[in-house]
DNA sequence: GTGGTCTAGACCACT
DNA sequence: GTGGTCTAGACCACA
């Protein structure tokens, strides 16, 4: 929310971001391998050391571990955590800043309200 | 490699957000001159050549003009401008966001909403 | 002491090892500039970007800081954050891997004691 | 970056130096079986490669030899010619560092040498 | 001037 | 096969 100029991120942060929506989306479930740092790198045609510092920045976070000669695996409560993390950021963070910048604005607030009413209900499946 | 993509925008960036703050609360009213690059860096501590960029990028939105010899003066229009532009853009993209990120986070969406009514309710001059 | 092999580190890490000791050292005091990226590839004939690798896990620990577009800086208290955490890592690992090795190998404490003792008094300008 | 140079020796080197502890402690006594390839790889869950990695380094170290068609055996004198070489490293190398180090975060040595005291004495066996 | 990112290609250690 | 490190050289944003 707070700024999401996503375009100019460097490559190996779009896929830091990609990374945790997968583990996120069980695309990636814990204790998965993720796709090897070579694989990526030919699948995306970018250098593999720009896939390693993404993959690093996992490994920091806690989200992801090593094992040695094998590869990359999503550690088990992964998505727990990372649940936990964006969700209070959103809390903490992103309402605030939306709210502010919705009444620094004078947006009316029933406009964005029934958006969201509606935008829910369409997903109904969730 | 766990940096800092949060709050650490460009310092030239953070000056033209917040002299655009500063138009909307009226801090700098229509035909009133800003505060001259040099007092600027000397307050802020920060190099003139980032204050002259964020003045020439309110420039180039048409925000503010230069009167030779005298100054940055906040163009007639300017907060008409900018609430117009502003407002689009949350419709289009803040809002948007925020609510994919509250869908995917599966964040409750009575919460939200009460929160905003009670803060907008809290602030009745709108 | 546990691992000591030092030569088979990556040159990355003998850097961050020899910054940190110049911070101990007051080499690069509370405050002080550390030598830019390019100067210090330069005079050390290597890549820019394994410098930066080592300036980034000094940054990590927080023991340097980052000034935009002036370069890195020690941060106030890294000397004495450096200080506690290796005494702590010395007393807690250091010593009792020496004990035990010692014990293991059945080694002479009369013998090690002295070198101790007569070590430390050469050093008496300490 | 922040990452794993401390307890993060690779597989097989680990397995080496727990071997040789073993041979140290008659755990392993000199003329005796190792456990086989396939049963080590077996209960430590690691790939077999790996210990035969470790069990080959230990061969070039000359304290263990191959018995065609029966394994691995510890050689006799093993133990004794393990005890030496260990102790010279001790003298030579970790009792420097660990002066060294020692006097460089001003440890005070009274300190140290009254606990190296009293673990021995604890172990009045020496 | 500063650091940040990226490429293309090489070599190494570990499993 | 896996990831880790390094080089040489390029381009960019920031101050």
């Amino acid at each position: 929310m707070t700024h999401q100029w996503h375009e100019n991120l460097p490559i190996y942060k779009q896929l830091v971001i990609k990374i945790r929506q997968g583990i996120l989306n069980q695309l990636y479930p814990e204790g998965s391998a993720l796709p090897s740092v070579r694989a990526v790198s030919a699948e995306l045609s970018i250098n593999h050391i720009t896939v390693s510092k993404a993959y690093h920045e996992l490994l920091d976070e806690g989200l992801i571990e090593k094992r040695r000669g094998l590869g990359m695996f999503v550690k088990t409560g992964a998505k727990e955590t990372l649940l936990h993390a964006e969700k209070s950021k959103f809390l903490a963070e992103d309402l605030p800043n939306f709210i502010e910048k919705m009444q620094q604005l004078k947006i009316d607030k029933q406009e964005v309200i029934s958006q969201i009413q509606q935008l829910i209900t369409e997903n109904k499946h969730d």
